[in-house]
DNA sequence: GCAGCGCTTTGCAACGATGCACCCTAAGCT
DNA sequence: AGCTTAGGGTGCATCGTTGCAAAGCGCTGC
């Protein structure tokens, strides 16, 4: 009944603990026949390695946590699957972890639970983790974040250029000939994305020598659909209603679109709708919505490896080196809710 | 450097190691002074227990397994969101792991897998995982399945009357007054929910008397927007195409009515839409999408619940007991895609 | 005949925690 | 005084695995 150790195969195949482990890690000086006997024996009682013990013994895990706010965001969704994938060619698994936003549990998250659970390593893309939480990190298990920050705070970060993507995106709806852009998912509080998407969308505002109309950035609590939605409809109350919008992310932009729609206006002629993250929504919506589009699968691979990269230096107790800031590559996307229809075509 | 242990704590303290573990454990004769000092030490060192160390000596986790397909398909970023608060609140860890449909993988984490990384129990919702893998499953960690299965194989399962939903939703389509119905989701291969939401399509024509024309059921790879944009597009290309199809999955019901309001026809006068699993997306599209609701919450919940049992249960040693079916409820969401917009009014 | 080498196998300690049994002290009882 | 009892603390073995060091064996070379 219960799971059968080394000992009950060594019993079995009537060699020693020790030679079984042997043959188990693919020790080279094992007799053919003798491994042939074990292996037998292995395959009859079903033997499989206990990992805890294993990395109790080894002190490490093989094991990578992944925290994120919410899993049912497509974004987080999308970007876990790839992370997955990339850590597991690197013989990780990948342990993932939903914050709601909540600080407390990220910051338990990133400075304190990976040592009980032992992870090697450990990727974050926090929403609310503030500065000082990650200076009082006490040494552990190393962190990548995801998400450029307005510090920096000595951890490796992993993100695009966000004022520079935010800002190309509102100077292509003034290049589109809309005057009146509004901006969801305006941030007060925060520290990250918002802030610096928020003044990527004033300097498009500076180059063009136009002037932000406050009463057209909305702040909003999530970017969820829902607060797209709620955003959109203030908006469209206004006397003057914005002939475009930039949404911060792909939800919000789908539940702002989805508003305008609703009240019969048509996208993009009245409202052009720009979205964020290129979620696969975005691709199927109609209409389709134009996105800036972060290359996700770098920020999977590029995260995973400089996560693991720290991991081998760990081993080497080289000097502590200085903390890496990979940038991501991203593109603008046009699609038809700035663009309108192109084809009516098939598939 | 090392992350401190009991041992340092108790060197610190000046106690035994046990004295530590036991005002770890909130053992009750510890004296006031004594547990104050240890705190002392504990919080000064920043000691946190190795689960590693813990669960090899007790030999549990508190660790469920999450299998799921794809992360990123938002049914089951939405399902395994609901699992992990569920099995938090009960105490327990959730790790999540893909398989991409890969059937080996499948098997391996159900029956194998378990007793390596030492889940106490894992919850599967397996494409491909046949009758024979779980019967030759080595009695490991409890399992629960999601998803009704033709076969039992003496294992708990819990789903939504798969049958029932879809010859409602056929029956709805009908009762709209449509009669060229198609569906898009069929899977010869499938011994599973397709075959089961396949029979509950054609019970809903025997019902109404009608014949199905087999050039309507379409069969798909999987249940991507894509399929289902795929199978549209052969749909519509008929000399005689649908005129209300059935999706058997909100993704393919995106994808299908993409391609229908991309060729330029009215949804739902031209061509009615319903999906299956109510994913948020569908709420927020245009035309907001009609869908089977599974109750993903009951789901979720009955889910750890039956798991945890059995976890207990098997601590107890008690008879194996039988396997249970749960039923969990679910009910037809009309929107948009069959009925037409309602209001075009705000948020 | 023996040192020395390469191959094969092994026993013991250790990773960090908890279960168990035991010891010690002081108080409460006969 | 001698006993029990409750409270408070400890040492040792153990979970399943691997690192380390060494032992046994047969062979070669001198």
């Amino acid at each position: 009944m219960a799971a059968p150790t080394l000992k009950d195969v060594a019993l079995r195949a009537g060699v020693s603990v020790r030679t079984v482990s042997n043959v188990v890690n693919d020790y080279v000086y094992v007799a053919d026949d003798t491994r042939a006997r074990v292996q037998a024996a292995i395959d009859e009682l079903g033997y499989r390695p206990n990992l805890l013990a294993r990395n109790l013994k080894l002190g490490r895990t093989k094991m990578l946590a992944l925290v994120v706010p919410e899993l049912d965001v497509p974004y987080f969704a999308e970007l876990a699957r790839l992370i997955i994938h990339e850590a597991r060619t690197a013989g990780y698994t990948v342990l993932i972890d939903q914050t709601d936003g909540d600080e407390r549990r990220e910051r338990e998250l990133v400075t304190e639970d990976a040592r009980g659970v032992n992870f090697d390593g450990v990727i974050a893309s926090p929403l609310s983790l503030t500065e000082e939480a990650l200076e009082g990190r006490r040494a552990s298990a190393p962190v990548v974040l995801l998400g450029e920050r307005l510090f920096a705070a000595g951890v490796d970060h992993v993100a695009i250029d966000n004022v520079r993507a935010a800002r190309e995106a509102t100077e292509y709806l003034f290049s589109l000939g809309r005057r009146r852009i509004a901006a969801i998912g305006v941030q007060h509080e925060s520290t990250g994305t918002a802030k610096l998407r928020t003044i990527g969308f004033r300097g498009a505002f500076a180059a063009a020598g136009a002037v932000v109309d406050e009463d057209l950035l909305v702040e909003v609590g999530h970017y969820h659909r829902e607060d797209g939605a709620a955003a959109m409809a203030r908006l469209l109350d206004l006397p003057e209603p914005p002939d475009a919008v930039f949404c911060f992310s792909d939800l919000l932009a789908l539940g702002a679109q989805r508003v305008a729609l609703a009240r019969g206006l048509s996208v993009p002629e009245d409202l052009a709708v720009i979205g964020f993250d290129d979620i696969e929504d975005g691709r199927y919506a109609t209409p389709t919505l134009t996105t800036i589009s972060p290359d996700k699968a770098v920020i999977a691979r590029s995260a995973v490896r400089q996560l693991i990269a720290r991991i081998d230096a760990a081993d080497e107790a080289a000097e502590p080196a200085q903390s890496v800031q990979i940038e991501a590559p991203y593109r603008l996307v046009v699609r038809e809710s700035t663009q309108g229809r192109i084809s009516t075509g098939g598939s």
